[in-house]
DNA sequence: GCAAATAATATCGTGCACGATATAAGCTTG
DNA sequence: CAAGCTTATATCGTGCACGATATTATTTGC
């Protein structure tokens, strides 16, 4: 009995699949590290944007994650209550909510330094593969970007 | 006042972020062309994979989507209440649930059948590059299943 | 045959992810 | 300076994702 679905609808062919799965795969890869330190995958996402740019406006923290209040505004909570960062309104506009980094906060950088060589070496996918992955990564996130604005 | 963030710890240095990013950004493109038809990403690549199997284990169809039980068993009654597919114990092993496409879930087939395509147009991505990404792509995964197996 | 191990689904709890909507502060323009 | 527009954040509802555990059916070893 042959099958009559398409070539562009078999799973196999598709590009997006991978990604999703591949996303999700490091996300669990990234949980056995992180879960010590009392974070998820994007709570890390988020401190590393805070490591870089603190104190620095929810909305700009979104802008970098890509990500929206709804996501962010509980997400910065739980990161608070674990005592990693302070959230304020910001004096001179009170729209504004700043996010600081607290001592345990940029203390957590530390501990996190050696997590991303950690994950290299634990899955052994040769070093020239991720950088030519990275490169079109990077290539390809402004165009979707752009696409969604339309 | 510099910044002491180590290297491997910046946000635009990481090849998991624009993983993360652009699973996601795809995932709201495809969601344009997905919501007329009633099904979300996750319900779209199962029923590719049913496209293809149906009829067919839930264990299979989570092998192949790489998800668990936890996110299929309600996705799966959410496409059956859909219309789009019958759950049925299989009578030779009650532990099995098959899951068989309906009329309507094999004819959702064709209603999706220029959604690639489309998606593809949608954003003016070179289609060289996409192939590039798909290939180190379907490198990777493999190598990330079998460090999870660990 | 029957207890123990194994296998296939299901359920539960927590945390994203995101569209839609609400709220409140600031800005703008007549 | 007041009505209306814009901006920043928060809230709500739905649907993944997934670790942990429960449930029921089959298989295995004695």
């Amino acid at each position: 009995m042959s099958n009559d679905t398409p070539e562009e609808l078999r799973l196999d062919n598709q590009l997006c699949f991978p990604l999703y799965a591949a996303s999700r795969l490091i996300t669990r890869l990234y949980k056995d590290r992180l879960e010590p330190l009392g974070i998820t995958y994007p709570q890390y996402v988020v401190m590393m944007i805070l490591w870089e740019d603190a104190p620095c406006a929810v909305k700009d923290v979104g802008r970098r994650a890509i990500l929206n209040t709804n996501t962010l505004t509980p997400l910065l909570k739980r990161l608070e209550e674990q005592g990693y960062i302070r959230r304020q309104r910001d004096g001179s506009d009170e729209r504004v909510v700043k996010i600081h980094l607290t001592d345990a906060g940029l203390a957590l950088r530390d501990r996190c330094a050696c997590v991303p060589w950690e994950l290299l070496q634990s899955c052994d996918v040769p070093m020239d593969k991720v950088d030519e992955l990275k490169a079109l990564l990077d290539e390809l996130l402004p165009v979707l970007k752009n696409s969604l604005d339309d």
